[in-house]
DNA sequence: GTCTATATGCGGATAGAC
DNA sequence: GTCTATCCGCATATAGAC
């Protein structure tokens, strides 16, 4: 044959996710993943039927990155702790893997919330968060939390909290959930 | 003259400011306002010298509507409803107008966030706060309030909460701010 | 299975006619 | 002061050669 195998699905798609972790850039092209895996883009098409299936890819593995992240700290038996926990790695994520957790919550990738793996996502946070507050799927307080993570998280990446830093805002905020949620009990 | 006047840096400013908060678009092109104006694109950079100078124009611009948004708010004289008007009057600014909000929250326009303008929206939020901490400058709480409202405006924009929406999250964040700020007071 | 070549579209920016 | 014409670059996507 002219042209031996180079490529596959599982490449391609891991090369995508890389290139949109390690790079500054908001979105991926079909020439630069090809250009990283030594192929012209063309030749993606024969994996991915076009950009969309890829991004959708790439979704499903940005979640499930995330998910992973957030059942190492689900380990915790305590509440409190694993609260806390829950807090740090989701803020792990974010900082360390930012394009990819924006490109999660975009949410420009139709299908990709409704997702199994979105919805565990979801229910990793509802569950940490129900049991710092006593009540089971208490959505309000999760959904509080939520806010207040992903707002973070994005302020702190766009450098909006300046180079004098959050002073502290963090910790003010969980200390505010957490005496909030607990007076509930 | 073959060509009568058509265009100020006023107008094209201001068309530029309705395309991105009336469009779905979340950047804008000099095509699109030149078309808007009834021009051919070349004909703004008389009155812009490149695409950045009209974009921070545009940032301060929608971070002038910004300020006078929060400052609508900023007459009551009790501290607690200060605060309350301060979380509604930001999240309507967001949602009325979010590709502008969104604009400015980004940060990719080099120097939109040292203005003047920005860092008088800043004080607003800090003052808002602080009143009810019952501390001066109190950055932490904040900073963690502005968190708090950039993720909430930002997921629900997205349509992250879902069919069955944010459920009390809202609400339930504010009150959690409250009762800690004065717990401290 | 990958390639080259190409079609189409969008965008910013400049030169020079009117 | 605005125009047409053009250059450049980026992108997705397809047809057909190898």
């Amino acid at each position: 044959m002219a042209y031996p195998k180079l490529l596959s699905s599982e490449e391609i798609l891991k090369t995508a996710v890389h290139l949109m972790e390690s790079g500054n850039t908001e979105a991926i092209s079909l020439r630069a993943v090809a250009s990283a895996l030594g192929v012209k883009a063309p030749s993606l098409y024969r994996y991915f039927p076009d950009k969309d299936a890829l991004e959708l890819a790439v979704a499903d593995e940005a979640l499930r990155s995330m998910l992973a992240e957030l059942q190492s700290a689900a380990t915790m038996t305590d509440p409190e702790s694993r609260f806390r926990e829950t807090v740090e790695a989701y803020l792990r994520f974010a900082r360390e893997r930012f394009q990819l957790y924006s490109f999660i919550m975009q949410n420009r990738i139709p299908g990709a919330y409704g997702s199994d793996v979105a919805k565990a996502v979801w229910n990793l946070l509802l569950d940490a968060t129900s049991g710092v507050s006593g009540q089971p799927d208490d959505t309000a307080a999760a959904v509080a939390t939520w806010s207040f993570l992903h707002g973070y998280a994005t302020l702190e990446h766009s450098g909006a909290f300046g180079v004098s830093g959050p002073k502290g805002g963090l910790e003010r905020g969980v200390e505010a959930f957490l005496s909030n949620f607990y007076s509930r009990a």
